[in-house]
DNA sequence: CTGCATCCTTTGAGATACTG
DNA sequence: CAGTATCTCAAAGGATGCAG
């Protein structure tokens, strides 16, 4: 992958582009702005994604500095991730996200509705 | 590609995420949320994607709903793009990623600094 | 000027099996 | 429990040439 701090002179659209390109990002995001979570609870909120993607994309967000990995030396292992302060303050996007969002739903719907 | 209008039931997040997968969505969406533009001005402020590639996120994003195109029949062609209504609307989210995507390039800026 | 058709390459998600 | 290692497959993007 890219170099993750290849990133300066880009204009903030394609910086965060490249950072929510990940097809589960902006939902993981989600979730760990309302809570920390274990990777198995992550897992159970997104069923559709297998352990394998999940990490990858975990990883991702956490080169890209978003999100936090803290690895408790138990057995059996632990591991928590969280949203770093950088994270925390993408919730600004995605509260824009889910307004635009509903509206954009309630909108398909009356198209739908009025096409029939 | 999949239906576009097969959206409903889906979290706003899961919905936004499709139509904003593309890779130059936001950047085009960002440029027409500016001005209506012909196809030619929308390359020469996008030098790196291909007319082809241009041609087909284009077309995604009409058949979701947030781009108009509007074809003038003329000789030679001219062909202007302008967002619908809901595509307007989804300047709040353009909105919150300039605003936080500056941050996140400063913040990578002052870590860059901090390591040398 | 706009953009389609074709081909090619790369990316990345998903499936599966295995490990400390 | 929380990964890693491979593999496969589909899709996206890009290059090029042609057309109305």
């Amino acid at each position: 992958m890219e170099d993750k701090h290849d990133l300066f002179g880009k204009c903030p659209f394609i910086t965060a582009q490249k950072i929510i390109a990940g097809k589960w990002a902006v939902v993981i995001l989600h979730n760990l702005s309302l809570k920390t979570l274990r990777f198995g609870e992550l897992q159970r909120l997104l069923p559709d994604l297998t352990q394998a993607t999940l990490t990858k994309q975990l990883r991702s967000l956490e080169e890209y500095g978003l999100v936090n990995r803290h690895v408790f030396p138990q057995v059996p292992p632990k591991v928590e991730y969280s949203l770093t302060d950088i994270g925390k303050e993408f919730r600004i996007v995605l509260d824009s996200v889910s307004i635009w969002g509903e509206k954009y739903i309630e909108h398909a719907k009356l198209l739908e509705a009025a096409q029939k």
